[in-house]
DNA sequence: AATCTTGAGTGAACAGTGTCAACATAGACC
DNA sequence: GGTCTATGTTGACACTGTTCACTCAAGATT
């Protein structure tokens, strides 16, 4: 007789459930006091049940750094597009690029817990750079890196930024977003919408006006 | 008997003695291993002991981190001292902010694990922000946010910036530096000098731009 | 000098954790 | 049918944070 009841011996489909019950015990109370059993426990399922599927903790909770990876590509790309609709050219380039850096922040206050996963000490493998697409390793699918890649280069062919100025704006368009990201989730900026918005705004335009872009194309 | 062999029954010293074993520690092996016994351990003295000075295992952690924010505070000032050396007025600012930023990055840079303690979810009290100097709670010292405030505002009284900026430019100047020590001591760009001097002069270009200082102030 | 008080450290105990080895089950395949 | 193998379970180990009742050393009071 199984510990916690379940119509059949086998759980079926025990690893996804793992990572959906990690995503929601680590939204709950925080990656620290995250517990492989706790997890085990609220699937149904023996804490040992869980090695099959995870080498150990760690890779549970680097299962949830991917997925969360994937979420953020979506929500990026979705962001950015719908910013880029009704507008072209260099504009659009713009304001899919700017978008994109809201999309990270939001995303990042949105999902706190899952975002600290994400950047934490374990992974150190396969995050947001190395995943050319050439469909290596656990396959991050549509990975948040080639999205920014691709957005960037979309602003120097547009002509919105000089192409000298590419190599720099990768980093020059990561660090302050994810600094303000980090402050924001790790209590040091309040997390109320109001306060986001309202340092998404403050942070856009120097950043903008610092690599090259001309003001006029700036929206709002 | 003791444990260990100590001369003297009360060890003297305990409190600062725990703290420096878990940065010590914390350094060693990371935050999430970090265990108030091993601490006690490798002080002499047994678990409980401990409990006398912190109440509880973040507590000592919390104490970590405001020692970090006092080393912090120390780092950039200096920097910041010696770059307005042999300069004067907005020039000499402009420097001397520049240099608080590369002081901000290398210390989180040269003391990663202190760092992310400072950041981490405990604390959540007097951290940069609330410190004002009242010589309330714990006093933080020279703390590292009105280090921050005194720069700025001779950014602003130097001529270097427009006074209208002034608000914004906390925000603009802290999320970048802090982005990128995140970035490098999580493992997202790589923690070498080289790349990390190479990185804080991509970013700080175009932020003093961004900002509004005439090119012409910025040195180098 | 004898006593009381009090801050500081001890040791054993509790529940909870990650992890592993040995055993059990049920569905797939011949 | 019978066997194999992936997927579970039990029970154990060493470790953790934390609490409790206790001992120790030394200063203050009488």
């Amino acid at each position: 007789m199984a510990t916690i009841e379940r119509p059949t011996y086998h759980h079926g489909d025990l690893r996804n459930a793992l990572v959906l019950a990690a995503i929601e015990l680590v939204e709950e109370s925080g990656v620290d006091s995250f517990s492989l059993r706790e997890a085990s426990r609220r699937v149904g399922v023996s804490p040992s049940a869980s090695y099959r599927h995870f080498r150990d903790r760690f890779a549970l909770l680097r299962a949830v750094a991917e997925d969360g990876f994937y979420r953020l590509s979506v929500q990026m790309e979705v962001e950015a597009a719908n910013a880029r609709a009704q507008l072209d050219g260099a504009e659009a380039a713009v304001a899919a690029f700017s978008a994109m850096g809201r999309g990270y922040v939001r995303f990042a206050v949105h999902h706190q817990a899952q975002f600290r996963v994400m950047f934490g000490p374990w992974a150190r493998d396969h995050q947001v750079a190395p995943c050319g697409g050439e469909g290596e390793e656990d396959a991050c699918g549509r990975c948040a890196h080639s999205a920014l890649v691709r957005i960037l280069d979309d602003l120097v062919s547009s002509g919105a930024i000089d192409p000298a100025a590419r190599t720099h704006v990768e980093l020059v368009a990561w660090a302050p977003m994810h600094g303000l990201a980090r402050l924001i989730i790790d209590g040091q900026i309040p997390a109320d919408e109001e306060t986001l918005e309202a340092s998404l705004a403050i942070l856009e335009r120097p950043l903008l006006i610092g690599l090259g872009v001309d003001p006029a194309l700036i929206r709002r």
